[in-house]
DNA sequence: GATGAATGAGGCTTCATTCAT
DNA sequence: GATGAATGAAGCCTCATTCAT
């Protein structure tokens, strides 16, 4: 039970951190600055963290945790073609949480850079997605949706790669105003499907008119 | 002559900063720091920049200006569909350099996660970005490489939003070893080709295999 | 209690700066200065002040405190028009505690010529003791001891200014050696008085001589 | 010819951070705003003064200068009892000329305090004045117009005094609005008259009554 | 366990001064 | 004589951390 508490709290102060983290950037994230988020004194931190690396590191876990629940919670809703791009979307930045945990994963992404751990932990991270979303288009492989001659987990690595880049960009409102950067993925997703051949080859016919 | 010397030292110290943040990451960057790498007095950077701030901005874009260098000269090697993928290849990390303007660019990025003005500045250079790639499409287009129905704006943000998703995890080290990101494009450029169908629709079949 | 130790500490910390700027100037009260004084770390100051203008602020008030304090206890010991002279001497510059405040005031008068807020403080100062010398003057009036027909609160304002002029120079030790400035009061004083006409009437008859 | 050059340049140097101490305090007063002031470089300071302290010497010594000829200014338009007024009001601050001369008088006094240097040159000045003012006197008691029992030197000490109190007060605006502290010199100068006797002794009177 | 006062290193900046051009 | 780039000390402030209460 005890153990419980601690543990509960230091989940809270990683939380904290996190949101620092995302609405103000690394450099504001003090030790004073979490003491006041968290409405407590600057000497409670250390009774739950090794210094403040280890709250950093703290709340990129949490923020990571975060997001693979919610990459989790989309695929518990059934797995199909057509649900790939409400799953794309759900897994992008489109609200104040997610918006929260993309903040802080691309300030883990540049800290990462210069932190070998960091870095470490994003490649694990990285990989645990990539097995997923491997999976998946495996699945849907055996399901017959998809074609059987593609390779799962080139397939994934790009679509986790193009999220990434989407993700970041839509989060710092990079695209234009009204763009939906998931409909791109339309291309790729009829690329995967079985069966689809007649649409685009019309539209290729255009090429010798 | 003055102006220039002043200019030249400018663009010196903005040098100095972006390796700096790219070795070593944002926290590294101090006054101290930056004038041990030119070799000079910490009073001498605010002869030629007017805070760090500035210093960083320039920094900044001392990057983004090398980054669309090599764009451009990549494509004055001439466009056609058969190019992209090498045009792609030399605008991801892929030297000591390149590795240090992307490092710069994944900082800037974070960095302006809470930075307006950084953040209107990467829209700026994300739309010129956009713009230029977008040109490259039309053209290839007009000259019957690239089918005529897609939306050159829409897919080439779609490139820009993979490749830097690629590229700051290719400079992470995020992909795994031996794997190369950029062959996932090859999906996406076979789609934009004309007169292809033929192989896509065999492979197509196997579905119904 | 702990608000008390605060407050204490604070006052200790604006007595220390007011000593250091009596001594040595304001360009000598530097936040290092101040730490050695109060044998202490620099660190510590932040937690009682927001900074360097705000213990410099405190200084000049405890100084103007002190003064106000001692014209008060002057006054308590009762009031005649044979009190007035000791009562400025008290007032002006005479021991070491005394020139430490008038120290201090000269130089919140310079700082006040370029600082509004500092100006502001020292009108408001300024006219607590005006309104303080013109109550006493008139109740002197009211005891019958000074003539009715005087302007108490014209009198009171060039008692003060005089009392500025000569409290800098004595502290500045401008006067001749020797010299009693308050002494010159005298003249004021007695045509303050109620009934002593005669020897004044004497002594100008010298001019027709 | 060329030492003529030279002390004009000096005499401008020193006029320009007279008025930059007078305008934005001793802080500001930087060799960069200096240099600024004057529309030259920095190192053209060097060439005509030892150092910024030289400067600052210089400057206090300038607008004592233009002071001591102001007030000799005022005694050149002849003097008698009734000129005193006159003459007081014209040695304070009342215009923009002599309000920078006063803001530079003011901080020169502050200054003296930890400035033994400065402190002997105030004492000069002061004596100079002093003497001064005293001859004036002693010569209206030799024109019958100033009672011969009273002692000059002490009654222009008293004067000097009064006029540094009043002049820094009017130079901070800490007079009442439309409060005229020239006007409470009239008590002591019709003290100082000869065959007044009667008006006071009547408004004396009124005690008894 | 919790508090927050204290520490002192280190960040950025400004300044007076020097000196090569 | 004039310029202004360069120097580096020193100013103020913030920070992570420690520790007595």
């Amino acid at each position: 039970m005890r153990k419980l508490d601690h543990d509960q709290r230091r989940r809270e102060i990683a939380e904290a951190a996190a949101r620092l983290i995302a609405a103000e950037g690394m450099p504001a994230l003090t030790t004073r600055s979490i003491a006041k988020a968290m409405n407590c004194s600057i000497g409670v931190l250390s009774h739950y963290f090794d210094g403040k690396a280890a709250i950093v590191t703290a709340a990129f876990a949490w923020a990571s945790e975060r997001i693979e629940q919610r990459l989790a919670r989309a695929l518990s809703r059934g797995i199909s073609v057509d649900r790939l791009l409400p799953l794309i979307r759900a897994a992008l930045p489109h609200d104040r949480q997610s918006r929260t945990e993309w903040g802080v994963r691309l300030h883990l992404w540049s800290h990462a850079a210069a932190d070998p751990d960091a870095a470490a932990v994003l490649r694990a991270d990285l990989e645990r997605n990539r097995a997923l979303l491997g999976s998946v288009i495996v699945q849907l492989q055996r399901q017959g949706e998809v074609r059987p001659d593609i390779d799962a987990r080139g397939v994934a690595q790009m679509m986790i790669d193009s999220m990434h880049g989407m993700g970041f960009a839509a989060l710092l409102g990079l695209h234009p105003a009204g763009h939906d950067p998931v409909s791109a993925f339309n291309v790729l997703v009829d690329d995967l499907r079985c069966g689809d051949g007649a649409r685009r080859g019309v539209a290729r016919d255009a090429c010798n008119a």
